[in-house]
DNA sequence: ATTTTAGTCTATCTTTTTTATAGGTTTTAT
DNA sequence: ATAAAACCTATAAAAAAGATAGACTAAAAT
């Protein structure tokens, strides 16, 4: 399951994607609308602005607003940042790979095939698909 | 990612199948064939054959047996059983379900259908392939 | 019958991760 | 200058994961 954090984020870019028109959003009014803790939210902001995804301005008019176009941001872009590995397995990872302890020969494990095929299943969706996809369809 | 209790019970049942001949095994050889702490393994073997997966006998000669093929123990049923959800949101599973408090309408929201597919695309896979599948290839 | 073997059950403990909060600092507009 | 708003770091609280302990029950061997 994708944590709380990572939720936070997707409703919050959503908001932000959905209001471009009217420049710099205020973290309040984002945790606000979505119903997010404030503090909590101001976090994950950070996070998305220092990996780029989201900018900022300081002062009065300030808040956050998107640095890409919704296309631009792949939804496996916010899940890897925000909750590490998309793999269910660490032998399997792309971007977070560890060896497994308990088995000796990856190329023989039918584990790793399997655990291989669930994540290509996974990415192929989730690299694919991007913010844009998310946002309400009205 | 995969807890260490379902990573465990996919050791654990992947090693009763390969010694399927061999009558009832004990936990301490699968603690010990495996490096699982015993008494961790104890609670794991409990709740699958709790739930009808595993069978088991008491005293002298006793040990775990699977009470099923390998090939009728879908992945899906040892995962859900050990570690829940397999869905990425809780608005999305099928097992575990439960109302996203964010979202309107699930109907228009695009997250729920993107996962919707994600979880499709993970339980193809996870529902067909089962504890034969993950075999060690010989 | 008694002893030994091995699973059963339930409770607790420890560690790690997740979720959340607190409070001061810096930047910017007016 | 002042107020607004993001920035930053640390910490706390809660929940989940991982692991352990020990008494209990059943089966088998003797």
């Amino acid at each position: 399951m994708l944590s709380k954090k990572t939720q936070y984020a997707f409703h919050a870019l959503i908001y932000l994607a959905e209001n471009v028109d009217k420049g710099p959003i205020l973290i309040s009014e984002i945790a606000a609308e979505k119903s997010i803790s404030i503090k909590f939210l101001e976090n994950i902001l950070l996070e998305l602005k220092n990996a780029g995804i989201l900018g900022s301005k300081k002062g009065k008019g300030g808040g956050y607003y998107l640095m890409r176009t919704p296309k631009e941001i792949p939804l496996a872009r916010i899940i890897r940042l925000l909750d590490g590995p998309i793999a269910l397995l660490p032998c399997v990872s792309l971007n977070y790979y560890e060896r497994c302890e308990n088995c000796k020969d990856e190329a023989i494990c039918g584990l790793h095939e399997v655990m291989s095929k669930v994540r290509d299943a996974t990415l192929k969706l989730l690299e694919n698909k991007s913010l844009k996809d998310i946002l309400t369809r009205d």
